[in-house]
DNA sequence: TCCTTGTGTTGGTGTCACCAACGATATACC
DNA sequence: GGTATATCGTTGGTGACACCAACACAAGGA
């Protein structure tokens, strides 16, 4: 028999999201890694798909993510031709990202890798208690 | 209207756990620091608590940590007299851990800290919702 | 007796969340 | 029109920490 963690943090639900977190993340880099991706990429490919042409700044707060992080990750994005970063005409402080045709391939190939990967993390559970535990999580964030 | 995540996030729940667990973490970061504990005191009074005496090994093995960050922490516990570590008499190649009365009292007070963090992170819950996350939690962990 | 595994220690590295400050600019206010 | 404040992006930086390797000493199994 495995070791099992104490009950005092099977019954912390920090802890076990905490833990959960770890655990995903392991296998979210391991996606981000082959795929050649930075932890943050996907999420801000997302972003720019949804709300683009739209700002460095606007993605940050976004993806609550420091505008230097904001800007690294982009820097490297630009550099795969998957995002198109320019001066902003009407406001000179901003640059205006676009997702390219490489891009919007980029996101959908790490979204299909991230599929497997969810699918795994989840299976134990059946479909109501996924559609809970987004349910909950997505309450959580909202607040 | 703040600025909410593009959709596609949304709906990926690696991506919400890894932000609620983010905030998780700041929150209890905060508890932790004005606790002066560490980021796994905690958790390894915890393990100390339930299974003392206990050796540093298994404590690791129970919380998924390195070796060297266990003994790292404890040496840390040690020094402020919440943990006894001595070597174990039937195999030295151990060290045998014990929670002291001042380890029972730190392991209450942060305890009661964090209930605090707790009981906000899921007040937007109702109580079916909460069972329904810590068991959705409980079964990703457990496989 | 020898080999494998376990335990704890020592030494170390790369990632990354987070912070501050600056220059250039837009906006609000008087 | 001038001044103050806020925004945006960039540059520079730090501490925490997850993770890894190797070693010495020991127990257990073949």
């Amino acid at each position: 028999m495995s070791d099992r963690p104490p009950q005092r943090l099977l019954q912390t639900p920090s802890w076990l999201l905490t833990q959960v977190a770890a655990q995903v993340g392991r296998r979210t880099r391991e996606v981000f890694d082959s795929a050649g991706a930075g932890r943050h990429h996907y999420a801000i490919l997302c972003a720019v798909e949804e709300f683009g042409p739209c700002s460095q700044a606007e993605v940050g707060r976004r993806l609550h993510l420091d505008r230097k992080d904001v800007a690294d990750r982009v820097a490297e994005l630009e550099q795969q031709h998957c995002i198109d970063r320019r001066p902003d005409p009407d406001d000179p402080r901003r640059k205006v990202l676009r997702l390219t045709p490489r891009g919007i391939d980029r996101l959908e190939e790490i979204h299909e890798r991230l599929r497997v990967v969810q699918d795994d993390l989840v299976h134990g559970l059946d479909r109501s208690e996924r559609a809970a535990l987004v349910s909950a999580l997505q309450t959580i964030l909202g607040r």
